[in-house]
DNA sequence: GCTTGTGAAGACATTCACAGCG
DNA sequence: CGCTGTGAATGTCTTCACAAGC
């Protein structure tokens, strides 16, 4: 979810469903896997399985983008990897700068799914004086004070906060006043942001605890609406509903 | 998201909605905070304020909780950590198996917000017998081969993975196999996995993508509606939408 | 009087089911 | 004939607005 605004504007991006947004990232993985098996059609019922979605919706959500299927024969994979990174805009490059490099950070800068996907990591910035210099990644970590600077240089629109939650806000608020306008935050931390400025959130301790929650109804209680902490029975399926993407709210994971 | 099973049995466990239970833990974070300054009592607006979300919601969550606040005051800080813990099922301990200690693992098992919330890191799992025994935070990681072992010795229920995305598929199955009826997962690949079995996925390169969506929609494109990348002008406000918690989908990170 | 708790309204998302078209 | 694309139906979530209650 959206952290620190309170309401969105509902200005939802030239027609484009938040939720269907939220997906096309799925799509497009399962479609580069079928891209390089060289698969040169599939249908939606093919595409959906791979994606872990069903084809209803899978279809409604193309729907969004234009009519990019043939009817009797499904979807030019070739052609669709195109229209839905060009949709995402990952036919651009996306310099990102990670500000936290502790195990977290670090993690993040050796994930090899950046470069494929349009994003290229610009910088690795972190406050403690030791760490400047050091390479991570191939990337020599540059201190805080450098920060303004590097986003200047860089062009960076989208930064990564990797660092104790302490420091979250206040590394915010140098991010957005150098200029960058979408912000990951991984620390466990609400950002308040001004207007225009995208904040989403990966919280791991969240995503434990909506599991915990599921777990805990799995083992037990029925009848019981209080903390009658009672039986062991294993009851059926709970099933954890998407991510709703947007806030879909959602997940999140961070450093100490 | 939950990936792996197509549709869920809309069995929303005991009334309370997925938007609700993905939000309970932001509201715990904010009140923990709150508890730890002495503050008695808040008002639905502060710590709506505090979790980021609006007043109207927090209400709405609160009530399929029951009636926990007094009008006219606010909510009693210490009896809603509580009532929130013992709904999310943090009241009781939850041995958790971290599979894939590479530096995203690394980083889990060195997070500190587990302990606090009921979480407890029984182990560390990897493949690579060159890691068997090396301390990373303060545990001994142990090989693949004692998986099973693992699960059964600790009563382990739910298990993270954060291997790479080949070896995720083998290791949910052999996790399930084991018994865990949880999984988090941070490897870039859909799961699949029986009815029962609840999966969360959290992937970083999702969530950098939708960022760049709307990054992409803040400079130009208006009229355009085709591959037009046209302007530079900066358009006005476009916020990301909530995480949709349960599948919220929602979110990404993982190794190579 | 101030704040909660909640019906009712509205927005959004998913699913159904089938017409349309290659 | 098969599969896409989409209106309509259904379900879920959010927001409003106010009655109820301390």
């Amino acid at each position: 979810m959206a952290t620190g605004r309170t309401h969105r504007p509902a200005t939802r991006s030239r027609g484009i469903p938040e939720a269907t947004v939220a997906r096309l990232p799925l799509y497009l993985r399962a479609l580069t896997a079928l891209s390089e098996r060289s698969v040169p059609t599939v249908s939606s019922e093919e595409l959906a399985a791979a994606a872990g979605v069903n084809s209803a919706k899978l279809r409604k959500d193309f729907s969004y983008l234009g009519s990019y299927g043939t009817r009797g024969v499904g979807y030019d994979v070739e052609y669709l990897v195109y229209q839905i990174s060009r949709e995402l805009g990952l036919t651009q490059d996306w310099p990102v700068v990670i500000v936290g490099i502790g195990n977290l950070g670090a993690a993040l800068a050796n994930y090899g799914g950046f470069a494929s996907r349009g994003f290229r990591v610009a910088a690795l910035i972190d406050a403690d004086p030791a760490m400047a210099g050091k390479p991570v990644a191939g990337i020599a970590v540059q201190h805080t004070d450098e920060l303004e600077q590097i986003i200047a240089d860089n062009g960076v629109s989208i930064g990564v906060i990797a660092t104790p939650a302490g420091a979250a806000q206040q590394v915010c608020d140098r991010l957005v006043a150098a200029g960058v306008t979408s912000i990951l935050n991984f620390a466990p931390t609400v950002l308040t942001v001004p207007d225009g400025v995208d904040v989403r959130k990966v919280d791991l301790s969240i995503e434990l605890q909506i599991l915990a929650f599921h777990e805990q109804r799995k083992a037990g209680e029925d009848a019981a609406h209080d903390g009658g902490r009672t039986a062991p029975a294993v009851r059926a399926a709970t099933v954890a509903a998407d991510r709703k993407g947007p806030d879909g709210d959602v997940p999140a994971v961070m450093p100490a």
